[in-house]
DNA sequence: ACCTGAACACCGTTCAAGT
DNA sequence: ACCTGAACACCGTTCAAGT
C-alpha cells in the first residue's frame, strides 16, 4: 500500500528472482498461511505485519521478498481458495442435478461465514474493491469459475433440466451474484444460519432456473 | 479506529455534550459534505483526516468533537442516504406495479456505482462488514427499509400482482440480496452498463415474484 | 541469494493550551 | 463551550548491512 503514490502501472510487480523456486512456493505458502491465522485471530485490517512476520519465524524484510504488499497476501489467499468449490461443484454436479449442485455450492459459500471466515471473506471482499491490483487478478480466477458453472448450465439446459431459453454465462452470473448477495447480507445482519440461507436461495434458483410453461 | 484495544464497549460513545445543537447539526454535515468530497477524489482510505478537515475548514480536534472516528463517518454518510431511495420507490410503486418500482429501486441502487459513486459504495461496504460500531447503526436503517419494502410486497400480493405464498419480509430480503449481489458483482467486474445490469434483475425479479401455475 | 531489523514516512487520534 | 495544532502511538514498507 504505497503510501502517497497514484499505484497505476502495469501489474507486472514480479518479485526477487529467486534462483530456487521451490524454496519461494514453500515461502509463499509459509507466510499465507501465517497470515491466514493473523486474519483468523484479529481481521484483515486490525493484524499486524509484524504478527505475520512472527508467526511465519521471518523478517519483515524476507516477506516482503515474497509479497509486495499486505493486500497482495490476503489476494493470493482469495486465489488459492477459489476453485477448491469449483471441483466440488463440479462432482456435485454430475451425481445429481444442477440444482442441487448450485445449492451445494450456495452452501459451500455461506458456510464459510457461519464458520470462523465470515470476517476474512468480508476482508477479501473489502479490499478487493478498493485494490485495483488486486481485483485483476481475482477476476481471472473469477472468469475461469464462470466458464466452469456456464458449462454446466449450457449441459443441464440439454438435458431440459432448467430454461434452455437462458444464456449460460449470464445465468451463471447472476447465480453467482445472488449467492454472494445473500451470503453478504446475512454477514450484515449477523445471521449465521446457513440452513435458512441455502433455503432462501433454492427459492430464487428455482424459481429463475426451471422451465417455464408459460412466460 | 482504536489502533490497540479491544473496542468492544457499549455504542454509547456520546459526544461533546454540545450547547447548541443546531451548531453541532451544522458541523457534522459540513463534516461530511468535505469527507464526501474527499473519498469521491481519493477513495475511503487514502483520504486523510487532515485533508477532510482542511477541506471542511475545520482543525482535527475540532472534527473529533462531533465524529468519534473516521468510520464513522462513512457510516453517517451511508445512514444519510439510505431512505431517500425508499421514499422514491414508494411513489413508484402507487404508479406503477411492484415489480417496476423494484426495477426503478435497483436502477437507483447500480446507477451510483455507474456515476462517481462506485468506489464510494465499496467502501461502505467494506467498512460496514469490518466494523461493528458502525454495522449496528446502519441495521437500523436496513430494519425500517425492509420493513417498507415488505409491506409494498404485502399490497402487491393482495393486488395479486405477485405471488401470494411468498413470506413477505423474506421477500424483501431476498430482493435486496439480489440487487447488492448484482451491483456488487458489476462493481468487481468493472461493469459499468446499468441498462444491463437492470434487465438482469429484471429476469429474476419477475421470475422469483410472479404468481405460479404450478410450481 | 537470501535474510535481518532498525529506520522511514505516514496517519488516525488525543490533549494541553488558547479564546 | 468550542477550537487549535503540535505531539503521540502505531504501522506498512524499505534498505543498508550481514551471511
Amino acid at each position: 500500500m504505497q503510501r502517497s503514490e497514484a499505484r497505476q502501472g502495469p501489474v507486472e510487480q514480479r518479485l526477487a528472482r529467486t534462483a530456487d523456486p521451490a524454496l519461494a512456493d514453500r515461502r509463499r505458502r509459509q507466510i499465507m498461511d501465517a497470515a491466514i491465522a493473523c486474519f483468523r485471530r484479529r481481521g484483515f485490517h486490525q493484524a499486524t505485519m509484524q504478527e505475520i512476520c512472527a508467526e511465519a519465524g521471518i523478517s519483515a524484510g524476507a516477506l516482503y521478498r515474497y509479497f509486495s504488499s499486505k493486500a497482495e497476501i490476503i489476494g493470493a489467499i482469495a486465489e488459492d481458495r477459489r476453485g477448491e468449490g469449483d471441483v466440488a461443484f463440479l462432482r456435485a454436479a454430475e451425481k445429481h442435478g444442477f440444482i442441487e449442485a448450485m445449492c451445494f455450492a450456495a452452501q459451500n459459500f455461506v458456510q464459510k461465514f457461519a464458520d470462523g471466515d465470515g470476517p476474512l471473506i468480508a476482508d477479501i471482499m473489502g479490499e478487493v474493491l478498493r485494490d485495483d491490483a488486486i481485483a485483476k487478478v481475482l477476476r481471472l480466477s473469477d472468469i475461469r469459475s464462470i466458464a466452469i458453472f456456464a458449462a454446466a448450465v449450457r449441459a443441464a439446459q440439454d438435458r431440459g433440466e432448467i430454461d434452455a431459453t437462458l444464456e449460460p454465462e449470464t445465468a451463471a452470473n447472476t447465480l453467482f451474484a445472488i449467492v454472494e448477495g445473500i451470503g453478504l447480507r446475512r454477514a450484515f445482519q449477523g445471521e449465521t444460519d446457513a440452513e435458512a440461507a441455502i433455503a432462501q436461495f433454492r427459492v430464487v434458483a428455482e424459481r429463475y432456473l426451471n422451465p417455464r410453461v408459460r412466460s
